[in-house]
DNA sequence: TACATTGAGTTCCAAATCGGAACCCTCACC
DNA sequence: GGTGAGGGTTCCGATTTGGAACTCAATGTA
C-alpha cells in the first residue's frame, strides 16, 4: 500500500495523517500557530524547498485546515491563515511540545512557554477525561470497536 | 535542509517529529496504543513495506519510544513494546483520533470508542489549562520566547 | 531425513519523491 | 528600463519508497 493511499483507511487517526502526517507538514503547522503566514516566511524558518512547501501547502488548503486570504490587492498578494478546522489541531502541536520539553530537554531550556492569557497560568495540558476529571493514561482506556468493522480495526 | 537534520533546531516539536514525523511512524505508533507487538502484525495491518518499517521501528527503538522484549526463547522472538516514554505520547494519538473523528467523519460513524475504565465515560479529550482548570484554544495562548533564542523561534 | 512453516528481518530494482538551484510572472518602485 | 518582492514552477541528480524475492534460525510434520 501507498502512503497515498491512507486516506482509504476507516480509522480516523490515518484519515488525518493522510492531510496532515506527511513530513514537514506538522512543522508548517506548527508555525501556522506561532502566526507564520506567508510562502517565504515558511520557506525561510523551515529551510524545507519551495516545492515541498508548495506542496505541502495545497494539501493543507485542500483538507480545510488552512485557507488563502488576500492581504493587498495589487498585486494580488495572499497569505495562509487557519481555519476553525485548523485551529482545532492546536491540542495535537501542544502535547508534541510538551512531550519534546520533557523527553528531549535542550541544554538551554524549552525555546517558548505557552501562558494563558485568562489566568495567566504556565500552559501545562494533561489528558483529562472530560466524564470524571481524572486525569487519563493510555493503561486507563479500554478501546471499543465499532461493529461496523468487527475484526478491521483491532488487532487479532 | 534535509528532513533528517531537523533534530537539530531548538524546537521541541521538530525534535519530536524527528523521532515521530515520518511518514508511517505515527500509524505504527497508533497500532502500538491498540496492542499490536509484532514486526508481521504492523505490517500486514498497515501495508507498509517491510523495509520501511523495519527503519521506522528501529528510530523509534533509538528514540526510546518502543523497547524490544522477548516473548520466546528458541527461536529468539522479540516484540515491541510502548516505553514509558512512549506512552507518554497517548494524547498526541487521542488529539488525531478525535480531530479526525469531527473533521473527517466516516459514514458508518467512529471505528473505535474510548472508555475511561475508571468511571465508564466515554473519554473527550479537551485542551485544558492545568493552572484555571479552563478550556483553553489557540487564541487563548501567548507564547514567551526563551531569551537564549531571542529572535531565532518566533516570526518576524 | 526431507520438507514446509513461522517470525523477523535484508536485498534488489524500478518508480516516486526530495533537495538544491534556477527560472518565471505580476506588479511596484526608482 | 532595470531592480526587487512575493509566490510560486521547472529541472535534474540523489534519496527514499513500494513490491517482491530472499535469508536465517528453529520448529513442526510426513
Amino acid at each position: 500500500m501507498r502512503w497515498q493511499d491512507i486516506d482509504q483507511h476507516p480509522c480516523s487517526v490515518a484519515r488525518t495523517l493522510a492531510i496532515i502526517g506527511d513530513n514537514w507538514t506538522l512543522l508548517v503547522l506548527r508555525d501556522c500557530f506561532l502566526g507564520v503566514r506567508r510562502f517565504d516566511q515558511f520557506q525561510q524558518r523551515l529551510g524545507v524547498t519551495r516545492h515541498v512547501l508548495s506542496d505541502r501547502l495545497r494539501k493543507l488548503l485542500d483538507g480545510g485546515i488552512v485557507e488563502k486570504v488576500a492581504y493587498q490587492q495589487r498585486p494580488l498578494r495572499e497569505e495562509y491563515r487557519l481555519t476553525e478546522k485548523g485551529r482545532a489541531l492546536y491540542p495535537v502541536i501542544v502535547h508534541l511540545a510538551q512531550w519534546g520539553d520533557k523527553y528531549l530537554p535542550h541544554p538551554l531550556g524549552a525555546p517558548v512557554t505557552r501562558i494563558h492569557t485568562h489566568c495567566g497560568g504556565v500552559l501545562e495540558a494533561t489528558l483529562q477525561c472530560s466524564h470524571c476529571g481524572e486525569a487519563v493514561e493510555a493503561r486507563d482506556i479500554h478501546v471499543e470497536e465499532n461493529p461496523h468493522w468487527r475484526g478491521k480495526v483491532l488487532p487479532r
